[in-house]
DNA sequence: GACCAGGCACATC
DNA sequence: GATGTGCATGGT
């Protein structure tokens, strides 16, 4: 089998990514940089009972205001000022609230408006992308490489734009299907595959993936 | 107390 | 192009 089926197989459907509204999608792509989705949820909840999960709401609120509630997330000056780089760049371009018009912009059009942003590599672009815009981008992460990497598929050190044209030059160009397997990376990730355990004997990939196993028949 | 978490910008060599 | 550093909280 496959490496997709096989994480299929392992942890099913992922229901990717958690969130009531594609904005709240965009703004958990920022406060998840480098750091746990736990922390992610109280800093939405905070942001989420102030009714500040629009872009107009965030870009009116006053900055303490705004850094006070992204506290649990980590890095909370710096996102504050990422949020309000990535809220410019939704109300000069349309329609805001909750479903903003730019997630209806051309992949290649969103992915590098996103990128112009400072405060947005190429990690969060495509989750935004991909997650928020449902448009087929794939989602190269720590996990990505870790797992892939573990396995001998690669070597770990590849800039991030390799490692994303290995997987869409060899799979199917359809958001479902990205949705999925980065969720399912992600799974893996966070379950067994550990920075300190190499070789995880419940891996559902097992020890017998080879360098030619494809990623999905 | 050390290590880790769904990165990114910036300085330096 | 590669490597190092600051940013910060909370769970294990």
């Amino acid at each position: 089998m496959d490496i997709y089926h096989r994480l299929n197989a392992f942890f099913g459907p992922r229901h990717w990514w958690p969130g009531d509204s594609p904005f709240e999608v965009m703004v958990g792509a920022i406060l998840t940089q480098n750091t746990s989705w736990r922390n992610v949820e109280k800093a939405i909840d905070n942001l989420s009972r102030l009714a500040l999960l629009t872009p107009e709401a965030i870009e009116a609120a006053p900055t303490d205001t705004l850094a006070q509630a992204l506290r649990p997330s980590g890095y909370y000056n710096i996102k504050k000022d990422r949020l309000l780089s990535l809220v410019r760049l939704v109300l000069e371009n349309g329609r805001g609230g909750a479903d903003p018009e730019i997630l209806r912009w051309p992949i290649s059009k969103l992915r590098s408006a996103l990128l112009e942003v400072k405060g947005i590599g190429p990690e969060t672009a495509d989750s935004i992308v991909l997650y928020a815009a449902n448009k087929p981008s794939f989602v190269v992460d720590l996990y990505t490489r870790r797992l892939f990497s573990r396995h001998g598929l690669i070597l770990g050190s590849e800039s991030y734009q390799d490692i994303r044209s290995w997987f869409m030059e060899n799979l199917v160009c359809d958001a479902a299907l990205f949705n999925q397997y980065h969720a399912l990376i992600v799974a893996a990730g966070n379950k067994l595959c550990k920075p300190k355990t190499p070789l995880c004997n419940m891996c559902p990939l097992g020890d017998d993936v080879f360098l030619d196993e494809s990623l999905l028949v």
